[in-house]
DNA sequence: GCAAGGTC
């Protein structure tokens, strides 16, 4: 090789990447920069061998996609065609005007080039991009000879082995974005189109815009995102508060308080708890089973992705996704953090890592920790881990230039550059290290646990102020030591609906679902408050709007995964497919356009269902164009109907004639004319029959083609009633109106439907979406009522009587041992009782049991019976009952006479055998003495014994 | 007036 140069036009994606990789071939030797008609994207200059070819290089670059796709001019217009031909209607990609100027920079180059080499991106992105660059420049000069450069890292090992092992460009990769591009496009103008004209027809939706022109746009994007944070909502507004019971310990030591956390967490079912619990305090010494101390590291964060960087900013500082990338793309673009848009977690070994904490030794806040980094005698310093991500193009955002803030920044770039810089400092620290010990305890068997910890070494935690890791001390115990708690109480508790979206969950859920990119997710859940789909809160908060709502449920009861993040995840397999050679291009593009395009049209026949939907929380219009709405038009007669305003000839949104009252939608008086009118004017003349007068007569021009041959095209009308001719072509030619014929006219009006309470309502309608909890009765399985309603419920726990222990066969009733009255019936529709009946106290509160301080105090304050366990677990009490001392104190004692067993025995029918036989062998009895054979042990599961004497457990 | 994806 050798011989005379040649030169080269290199492209990259992106001026930093020019400016990079130019310095790196260079070595910055005789490199020389000029301006190229972009103001952006300068040209740099030098020489350079490739393969022993000696290479003038140019280098420039792009601004991301040189071309954008849209559709053919005559497709553009909203009303220019059905919104389902936009499936089939052709498009194109052109180069818009703001990057005009880079094409021409592109072309000038490229004439007086011989190589074209590519440095886009290394992804599929990258590679369309360098076919965009590929079609301008060889358009310029058809003899290049193209080639890509393939790198992962903008050093210089890599980048001098890109361009000595130059490859083919990737047309699959590329491929799979011209259809992602392609499928994207027609959806989106496809649904947007129908379904703002739909909407905006029907529904008074202006006010919830701000009278903004509204768009309701839908987009593979933007309407999962929308998806996430309806459904969320829904969960919340779905959410039947489950009430479950707990056992709390504390004990009191001179040494301080430790507060023991039950094994069971919770218990939904109350007898369970209520069992469970009087089994505690029935013997409430605590024995000390196990002391365990360890050390626990607490780690600092990975390297510092975009995701990451948006989900903390959100969270520290309540900063939006958007904002956040704002003001670090301007931090980016002064220099002081790395490139904000990485997926990259994990710092490359090549990164001299000391170096960039070097640089922020000088800073008043964090300078100091920064000299204790580098101070090998602090050994504070440890090599960061890593996330597992990489995306091969760019390191984790890290801080590249010093600054104690600068005069032009505001609050959020201060905030933002201090967690860049405090996020690098704790990735290369020490994890933080703590001491803790668990100490458990058993009572009756019932396992409970605390945990102290002391915090040896602070670590990453001095510079990362953001996480919070405190100690808590406890009282010193040893194994084998007993004591009676200074609490043991039974407390109610209830389970919680999820939270509302936070814009950090909203991240994290898109990220996992792969909606969107991490350079384009912020845009997606902006868009959603743009669109006015949902709002945000001062937490950071989500919550869908009722035009959002309704979206989604409109499609979501055509039974479309529209809102779903399915439709993206079949789209990215696709796309997958097309870039590894599996598929072409066309043949994804023909079938999910044809899926979709099928999919369009079965929603479209269903556009009830969105109408529904909407007509929960929006007024309807009924109008049957914009114009009619207007009041504008001139004035024919006065109105009949109203006899308050005027009829005023008018056009339709399609263009058609009316003359229809100004009052509208007061009134909805309206005449409507023959389809075939080209033109219409009002004259001054009245008609010389109709009354009452004036009716101005209407100087008409009919289409000729649409109206038979013998009538004239030119004919001056009456809507007054009188002209027979105008009667005779609406007959013929049908009219304007977007309604039947036979549903016209100044009666013809639907009524306006107007939820004041549309969230109301929409929680009803809620009923028959999504939640299964909401859609299915949790307790008969049934649709149709909630939970709460449920028949097979409330005709028991509704009784209105106060029976005894079995209304059945009319035994005494139950009085509450605390305040005296009558103990109700219900039913248990906790999990593991559901269906079974229990007395218990209708007074609110009247619940618990109480140990105060190591006093016990039976406050039994309900009366409590489970009619099928009762002889498992409570014989004595009922037994007690049966004898006529019904309201007593919880019994103590193991006193009931085994004679009175029998009477509710029948319940015991289900073949429980009671054979009589003593708990001496380690067998659990009820308190009757009766084995009980079908409950198992909760601890192991053997069904031969109870939890309080298994002997799996130690301490008893 | 419509999408999502690059990037200043």
């Amino acid at each position: 090789m050798g011989g005379r140069a040649i030169t080269v036009l290199n492209v990259a994606e992106k001026p930093s990447v020019a400016k990079s990789v130019a310095s790196i071939l260079s070595r910055n030797q005789g490199l020389r920069v000029r301006d190229g008609r972009s103001r952006y994207n300068r040209i740099f200059e030098f020489n350079y061998t490739i393969r022993g070819q000696p290479c003038q290089m140019l280098f420039t670059s792009v601004l991301g996609h040189l071309m954008e796709l849209d559709f053919d001019d005559r497709y553009r217009k909203w009303h220019s065609c059905d919104p389902a031909d936009l499936f089939q209607a052709p498009v194109h990609k052109f180069v818009p005007e703001d990057k005009k100027d880079i094409k021409r920079t592109l072309e000038e180059e490229a004439r007086r080039c011989q190589w074209l080499i590519l440095w886009l991106d290394c992804d599929r992105e990258g590679e369309n991009i360098a076919f965009e660059v590929i079609n301008v420049c060889t358009a310029a000069n058809p003899n290049l000879t193209i080639k890509r450069a393939r790198f992962s890292a903008l050093i210089d090992r890599e980048i001098h082995q890109a361009v000595q092992n130059l490859v083919e460009p990737n047309k699959w990769f590329a491929d799979a974005v011209d259809a992602r591009q392609e499928i994207d496009l027609r959806i989106g103008a496809t649904f947007t189109r129908f379904q703002t004209m739909l909407m905006k027809d029907a529904f008074v939706i202006d006010t919830v815009t701000d009278g903004r022109n509204t768009v309701l746009s839908y987009g593979p994007c933007q309407f999962p995102t929308l998806g996430f944070v309806v459904e969320r909502y829904w969960e919340i507004q779905a959410h039947e508060p489950e009430e479950f019971w707990l056992i709390k310990c504390s004990h009191r030591s001179d040494e301080g308080v430790a507060n023991f956390s039950w094994e069971r967490g919770h218990l939904f079912d109350y007898t369970c708890a209520v069992i469970i619990y009087e089994m505690c305090i029935e013997e409430p010494t605590a024995t000390v089973t196990k002391v365990t101390p360890k050390e626990k590291p607490k780690y600092p964060p990975h390297p510092l992705s975009t995701i990451e960087l948006e989900k903390r900013a959100s969270r520290y500082f309540r900063m939006s996704s958007e904002r956040t990338m704002k003001v670090a793309e301007e931090l980016y673009q002064g220099g002081f953090i790395s490139y904000p848009r990485t997926e990259t977690d994990n710092f490359s070994s090549r990164t001299d890592l000391h170096a960039i904490v070097q640089e922020q030794q000088g800073h008043p806040e964090w300078g100091i920790y920064a000299q204790r980094l580098l101070d090998p005698g602090a050994g504070l310093w440890r090599n960061p881990r890593g996330g597992g991500h990489d995306d091969q193009a760019h390191p984790p955002i890290h801080p590249t230039k010093f600054s104690a803030g600068e005069s032009g920044w505001s609050q959020d770039h201060r905030k933002l550059y201090e967690l860049v810089v405090r996020h690098f400092l704790a990735c290369v620290s020490k994890p933080a290290l703590g001491a803790e010990t668990t100490v458990e305890i058993d009572i009756a068997g019932e396992r409970f646990s605390a945990c102290g910890r002391v915090i040896l070494e602070r670590n990453y935690l001095d510079i990362y102020i953001y996480d919070r890791w405190d100690g808590s001390m406890i009282p010193n115990y040893a194994i084998g030591e007993q004591f009676i708690p200074t609490t043991l109480t039974l407390d109610p508790g209830k389970t919680n609906p999820p939270p509302l979206l936070s814009e950090a969950d909203l991240l994290s859920r898109m990220d996992k679902e792969c909606i969107g990119t991490d350079a384009t997710m912020h845009d997606h859940i902006k868009k959603l408050l743009d669109r006015f789909y949902a709002t945000k809160d001062a937490n950071m908060c989500f919550t869908p709007t009722n035009l959002g709502e309704a979206l989604v449920m409109g499609y979501d009861d055509m039974g479309y995964k529209l809102w779903k993040p399915d439709l993206r995840a079949v789209m990215e397999r696709d796309m997958k497919s097309v870039s590894e050679g599996n598929k072409s291009k066309a043949e994804v593009l023909d079938t999910s356009l044809q899926q979709m395009k099928t999919c369009f049209l079965d929603a479209r026949l269903n556009k009830v269902k969105l109408l529904e939907a909407m007509a929960i929380f929006f007024e309807r219009l009924n109008r049957v164009g914009s114009d009619e709405q207007n009041g504008t038009g001139v004035v024919v007669r006065r109105c009949r109907l109203c006899q308050e305003s005027d009829m005023v000839l008018k056009k339709n949104r399609d263009g058609n004639f009316m003359v229809g009252c100004r009052s509208y939608p007061q009134c909805r008086s309206v005449v409507w004319l023959p389809g075939s009118i080209s033109e219409a004017v009002v004259t001054t003349n009245a008609c010389n029959n109709c009354t009452p007068g004036p009716v101005y007569l209407i100087q008409f021009k009919f289409q000729q083609l649409k109206i038979p041959p013998s009538y004239n095209v030119n004919h001056l009308g009456c809507i007054g009633g009188c002209d027979e001719i105008l009667t005779q072509l609406t007959e013929i030619c049908g009219t304007g109106s977007r309604m039947p014929a036979r549903g016209r006219g100044p009666t013809a009006s639907t009524s306006n439907v107007h939820h004041t309470n549309p969230r109301s309502t929409a929680s009803t309608s809620n009923a028959h979406h999504t939640n299964p909890r909401q859609a299915v009765c949790s307790h008969c399985q049934e649709t149709g009522h909630s939970s709460n309603d449920c028949p097979s419920q409330t005709r028991r726990s509704r009784n209105p009587q106060y029976p005894g222990m079995n209304q059945q066969n009319g035994e005494s009733s139950v009085a509450c041992s605390s305040c005296g009255t009558p103990c109700g019936l219900q039913t248990a529709n906790t999990d593991s009782n559901r269906g079974r009946d229990f007395y218990s106290c209708q007074t609110q509160g009247c619940r618990f049991f109480v140990l105060e301080e190591q006093n016990i105090v039976h406050g039994f304050e309900t009366a409590i019976c489970l009619r099928e366990s009762y002889d498992l677990y409570y014989r004595r009490w009922v037994d007690d009952l049966n004898n006529g001392s019904e309201g007593r104190s919880f019994p103590r004692s193991n006193s009931t006479p085994a004679s009175n067993r029998g009477r509710n025995g029948g319940r015991g029918s289900r073949g429980r055998g009671r054979n009589g036989s003593n708990s001496s062998n380690g067998t659990f009895v009820s308190a009757t003495g009766d084995p009980i054979s079908d409950r198992r042990c909760y601890t192991c599961g053997d069904p031969s014994h109870f939890a309080n004497v298994c002997p799996n457990r130690g301490g008893l």
